[in-house]
Parts: C-alpha cells; sequence; structure tokens
DNA sequence: TTTAGGG
DNA sequence: CCCTAAA
C-alpha cells in the first residue's frame, strides 16, 4: 500500500487557511478510493468502504504500526476487495486531511499503463495515502518509512511509499515516489532532459486523438516537464488531458483540449469563456475548474466522478460543487463548459446518485456488494457525519463544500451509486438517520433468513448453480460462504453504522446464480400462469425466494429463451463446444425443450391459463425423460 | 406496481 | 442485474 506524507505546510497554506475558515473542526477525513485501471481515481464503493471503514475509524490520529500491519492483512486477506480481476484496478486508501494533499503514486502509474493486462500481474496494490496536520508531520514522518520498510519485505502486496519531501506538483511526486520506491528502475524518466519541451503543441486546441504517439510524449513533456516512453495513447492522452486540464474527469478519447480545458468534441463551440489560461509549467498554481463534461459514455468516465488526482489536489480548494449533470446552479458555473451538459433529463437516479444514502433493495434485503460497482459513493468520515447529516439537508452543488468543513478537495460529486433508485429518497432528507440500526437490524435478519432458504433448498440437490450458455455472465457461483460473507456484511454495516450515521448507497443486488429447481419452478409457473406473470409466477412459485424478483423471473425466462435458441441450436449442429465453467452445469436440454415450447406457443393462445396447464403436462412428461 | 425492453 | 418507460 502506499502512504502519503503529508504535503509540505507552506504548500497547502491556502488550503489550510480556507480549512480554517471553514471552521473544520475534524482536520483528518478519509477517502476510500480505487484506482482503476486507466488511472483514474474511483471513489470507492460502499462495499470497499465497509471493509476499509474500522480501519480507518480506529485511527483517527496517528495511525500505529500496528494498524498499518492490520490494514496489510486485511488487504492481503480480503479477497472480496482486494481479489484482482480485469475489473477491479489497484484500490487505493486515501485519506484526505486537512492539508488536502493527495499523491499519487507515480508509479502506481506507471504501472497502469498497461491497464488491463497488467493489473492481474498487480496482486493487491493497494494505496493508503494519510494526510496529516502539519504538527503531526515528524511522526508521520517515522510512521511513513516504518510503512515503507515493511512493505520492502513485502511481496504480497505492493507496496509504495511517497516521502514527505515530495511536492505537491504531480512530477515532482513522480520523480519523488520513483525515487523512493525503486530508483533502480526507469532511471531516465524522472529527470527533465535538457533540451526544452515544446509548449507549442499545448497551444490553442490540442486534438490529442490526432496526435501520434510521438506528438503525445512531446506534449506530455510540455505539460509535465518531464519525458515519458509511455507508448499508450490512450494513457498518454488521458495524463496529458488531465495535466493540461487539472482535471481527473476526462474523457478517454474524443475530446479536444482548448486552451487548457477539454472541450467536448460537440460541445466545442459551446465554450463559453475561456478562463484562466493555465500555465503548463509545473509551477502552475492557478487552478483548472472542473471540467464537467458530457461524455456520452458515462459508463466508462461518469460524468459525475471527480477523481481525486495529484492535479485536482491542487485545485482542489477551488472545486466548486460538482455537478451532476443537472444540477448546474447556473450562477456558479457560469464561466464553465456547462454548455456540454447532458441532454438527459435528470431522473431519479440522478438525483440519488448525489445522495449517499443507503437503503435496501426492493425486495427489502440488505443490498449486498456488487461484484463490482463501477463507481460508488465515498465514504464519509463519522467525524463528520453531523455535518453530513446537515449537509443533506442543502442543494448537493454545495453540499460538498460543507462537509467536513473542507469538502473543498472532496469531490462528493462523484458519489455515484449503482443500484435501484431510492423509492423514499425524499424521506431521508427529512429523517434523521435513526432508522439506521433498525435497518441494519432488519438486514441482519433478512440475511439470516436468506441464508436460511438457502439451507431449505440445498438437500434438493438441485441447488447448483446453473450455467446458461446464452448468459455470459459468467456464472458466478454461489457458495456455502457466501452465509458467513454475509454475515460478515452484515457486521461491519452494524459497525458502520453504529459508527457513523453515515448512510450508505444501495448496491447491486448480489449475484445470485439461479439453480436447476429455481430454473424448474420457474418453467413451471410459466407454464402454469403464462408468460409474463411474472408477478404471479414469483407470488406462488417463488414464495420461498424472496430474493427472486418478478424482475429477476422475467430477465431469466429471458435467458432461459436466449438459451433454448442457441443451446438447442448448437446441440443439433453437433458441435456443442460449451466452455462450461466446472463449478457449473448447463441447463438440461429437457428445460429448453419446455422453455422453447412454451415461448413459442403462449404468445399465440389468446388463453393462457387452461392451454398453458396442459401444455405444462405434455411439456414436463417431455421433459422428464431428459431429466 | 408491473411489464417489457434495452443496456 | 440494472434502469426506465409505459401501462
Amino acid at each position: 500500500m502506499e502512504v502519503g506524507a503529508p504535503q509540505d505546510a507552506r504548500e497547502n497554506k491556502n488550503e489550510e487557511n480556507e480549512f480554517e475558515e471553514n471552521g473544520s473542526s475534524d482536520p483528518v477525513v478519509y477517502q476510500l478510493v480505487r484506482v482503476e485501471g486507466d488511472g483514474t481515481l474511483v471513489p470507492a464503493t460502499e462495499d470497499e468502504v465497509l471493509q476499509f471503514e474500522h480501519f480507518v475509524d480506529e485511527k483517527v490520529d496517528l495511525p500505529s504500526i500496528e494498524d498499518v500491519g492490520r490494514v496489510e492483512d486485511f488487504f492481503a486477506n480480503n479477497c472480496m476487495f482486494l481479489k484482482p480481476d480485469l475489473e477491479e484496478g489497484p484500490c487505493k486508501l486515501e485519506t484526505t486531511g486537512k492539508l488536502q494533499t493527495q499523491k499519487l503514486d507515480a508509479d502506481l502509474e506507471e504501472d497502469r499503463l498497461k491497464p488491463l493486462d497488467d493489473s492481474l500481474d498487480i496482486p493487491s496494490k493497494c494505496t493508503v495515502v494519510h494526510d496529516k496536520q502539519p504538527e503531526k508531520l515528524n511522526t508521520e514522518q517515522g510512521y511513513h518509512n516504518t510503512v515503507h520498510l515493511d512493505n520492502a519485505s513485502t511481496e504480497t502486496t505492493k507496496s509504495t511509499v511517497l516521502n514527505d519531501s515530495c511536492s505537491v506538483e504531480k512530477e515532482k511526486a513522480d520523480a519523488c515516489s520513483r525515487h523512493v520506491n525503486d530508483s533502480s528502475t526507469e532511471p531516465s524518466v524522472s529527470g527533465i532532459t535538457s533540451s526544452v519541451p515544446d509548449f507549442s503543441i499545448l497551444r490553442g486546441e490540442v486534438f490529442l486523438d490526432t496526435l501520434t504517439i510521438r506528438e503525445l510524449q512531446e506534449a506530455f513533456r510540455a505539460t509535465f516537464g518531464r519525458q515519458t516512453t509511455v507508448k499508450d495513447k490512450l494513457w498518454l492522452k488521458r495524463r496529458i488531458t488531465m495535466g493540461l486540464t487539472h482535471s481527473c474527469d476526462v474523457p478517454s478519447s474524443g475530446c479536444v483540449i482548448k486552451d487548457y480545458i477539454v472541450v467536448g468534441k460537440d460541445a466545442k463551440e459551446e465554450l463559453p469563456t475561456i478562463e484562466g489560461i493555465l500555465k503548463v509549467e509545473v509551477e502552475a498554481t492557478s487552478l483548472a475548474r472542473d471540467q464537467v463534461l458530457d461524455h456520452a459514455n458515462e459508463r466508462d468516465t461518469p460524468s459525475s466522478s471527480y477523481y481525486q488526482s495529484e492535479d485536482q489536489q491542487r485545485s482542489s480548494k477551488r472545486l466548486k460543487g460538482i455537478s451532476t449533470d443537472n444540477d448546474e446552479s447556473l450562477g456558479t458555473l457560469q464561466d464553465e463548459q456547462g454548455t456540454a451538459k447532458r441532454l438527459r433529463k435528470p431522473t431519479k437516479r440522478y438525483i440519488e446518485e448525489l445522495s449517499d444514502i443507503e437503503t435496501f433493495d426492493s425486495t427489502g434485503k440488505l443490498s449486498s456488494p456488487g461484484k463490482r460497482p463501477a463507481h460508488d459513493e465515498v465514504l464519509l468520515r463519522p467525524r463528520a457525519t453531523f455535518q453530513e447529516v446537515d449537509s443533506l439537508t442543502i442543494t448537493y452543488p454545495t453540499r460538498k463544500d460543507t462537509f467536513g468543513g473542507f469538502s473543498v478537495h472532496v469531490p462528493y460529486v462523484s458519489r455515484m451509486r449503482r443500484g435501484r433508485p431510492r423509492r423514499n429518497f425524499s424521506s431521508f432528507l427529512d429523517d434523521k438517520p435513526s432508522v439506521e440500526c433498525a435497518e441494519v437490524q432488519m438486514a441482519v435478519e433478512m440475511t439470516v433468513e436468506k441464508d436460511g432458504e438457502q439451507g431449505n433448498h440445498v438437500n434438493q440437490a438441485m441447488e447448483v448453480p446453473l450455467m446458461n450458455n446464452a448468459e455470459k455472465n459468467g456464472g458466478h457461483v454461489e457458495t456455502a460462504d457466501n452465509k458467513e460473507v454475509r454475515t460478515v456484511e452484515a457486521n461491519i454495516l452494524c459497525r458502520a453504522d453504529a459508527k457513523s450515521k453515515t448512510k450508505r448507497s444501495l448496491k447491486r443486488k448480489h449475484h445470485r446464480a439461479w439453480t436447476l429447481s429455481e430454473v424448474l419452478k420457474l418453467v413451471d409457473g410459466v407454464a402454469r400462469f403464462g408468460v409474463g406473470k411474472w408477478s404471479e409466477i414469483r407470488r406462488l412459485a417463488f414464495a420461498s425466494y424472496s430474493y427472486r424478483t418478478s424482475v429477476d423471473l422475467k430477465d431469466k425466462w429471458r435467458n432461459l429463451i436466449r438459451a433454448s435458441q442457441t443451446q438447442l441450436y448448437l446441440e443439433k449442429d453437433g458441435s456443442c463446444l460449451r466452455k462450461s465453467n466446472p463449478s457449473t452445469i448447463p441447463i438440461p436440454p429437457s428445460i429448453l425443450l419446455r422453455v422453447k415450447e412454451l415461448a413459442e406457443m403462449q404468445p399465440q393462445v389468446g388463453d393462457l391459463a387452461a392451454p398453458m396447464q396442459l401444455n405444462s403436462r405434455a411439456a414436463q412428461g417431455k421433459g422428464s425423460g431428459f431429466l
């Protein structure tokens, strides 16, 4: 893990003052973020936050070496959070303190050059940036050094430590961290070459997409004052964009940079006013305004994700209330590129993304951690809880400003939540988090209930996750330890809840592989009630499967239809080569046949009930032979 | 609230 | 699975 040291106090003087002005009583705030493969910082998901929360909580002041060890152990042991996979990049535990400094490990970024591929080779890469108050610098130094030493001998967790002496500038940070971490590698990268970078390349509009790698490298050099050997165009473009705009929220491509401001391809002409031209030089301290980019590819670059980066750190104090796509407070955004706004009308989801209220999903269950909630909300420190509560009643754009007294550098605007929208979202604004404990309690109970259900069906021997050829979701297998996992989740939740009344966002429903018995029930239900009677089927046939919603049934049925079409076709074709997951079993052809039959006949028959019954029988008899 | 579809 | 638009 990486421990970022406090920045030089002088460099943060401004921020400090601002914080003082804000009357921040709690100088230290932790923010958990994940470093994505492409180098962006994504606010940690609720789950991630929960898993780290207690670590952070317990060392409000000076983290002890024990804590560090615990954290490391946690990192090493918690596969849920650390298990590297293509989708999840290294994790980063970042704390933002009064100095609101943040170091990015340059090497980390270098490693990210080969985003997806390399992330696999990087076991658990976690970063902890702990910013401290000036008065604690000395002790912190020792702390960091210690951590560094520990990490040096730890292979399981790739750790790096940023030296306190590192400057704020990312360029310097790069060099510094490189120096600290592996001075033996890439010696040429850290230095600034003798020749002068070609700054002209950055003037006017920069169409990064049209530049060659060499040009991009030059632009990079002009931007950061150092050379780079990186040949990854995407990375270069991103870095350059970030560097020029001081914004982390940059699209991976397709953007134009004009006067150091990202301009959407299609919104270029709308660019209102060009505010302060930023100096390219590293010393430049002018702030970049947050670029609110309307990026069509929302999934890749959520517009609401304002990742913190070294760049932003510097300008974070001026970070204005972020905007979600529609929350523009026109007054404050006038000078912005706000023009390139999303056309999409504000939906409940967007509104809720701004809040970090945790709720349960429609089934009333505690939402479990998604396999990978792309962008979730950021942890709110318990200490700031009271402020947060208050802030809930405030308009979102300003919410950030009041958070902890220095939310300025914590773009909570980006807080996103993947999951079902909260219905009674507004009620949370009025009510104090009094229901939280109850909710958690209920969550636990629900969990137990689910487990119980699961247990009741285990002996049916059909409770085996099915692998549907038509489903490409990778057949996540529900294992026995899920119970434990859920319990732990509940505990963490409880604890987190007790500690901080931080509301959590609803998360993606835990993937629950469909078992053969469930499929049978579904098929039978369709046969009995007809296609489309999902509510009925769920109520009657899935009474004991509370975690299956009618939508689930519908989706599953759709998948079954596909499966029946593809799989049966393939088998007929003889080339039935399914790369089946060993832990899953394919849906028996017999069932697929039934599905096919039902699907074909149901829609045509006006009278669903009666015919269905007959068909059901017939199909059953037919299918049973295969079973 | 449910359904139907797109993602 | 998620998210929405329509019913």
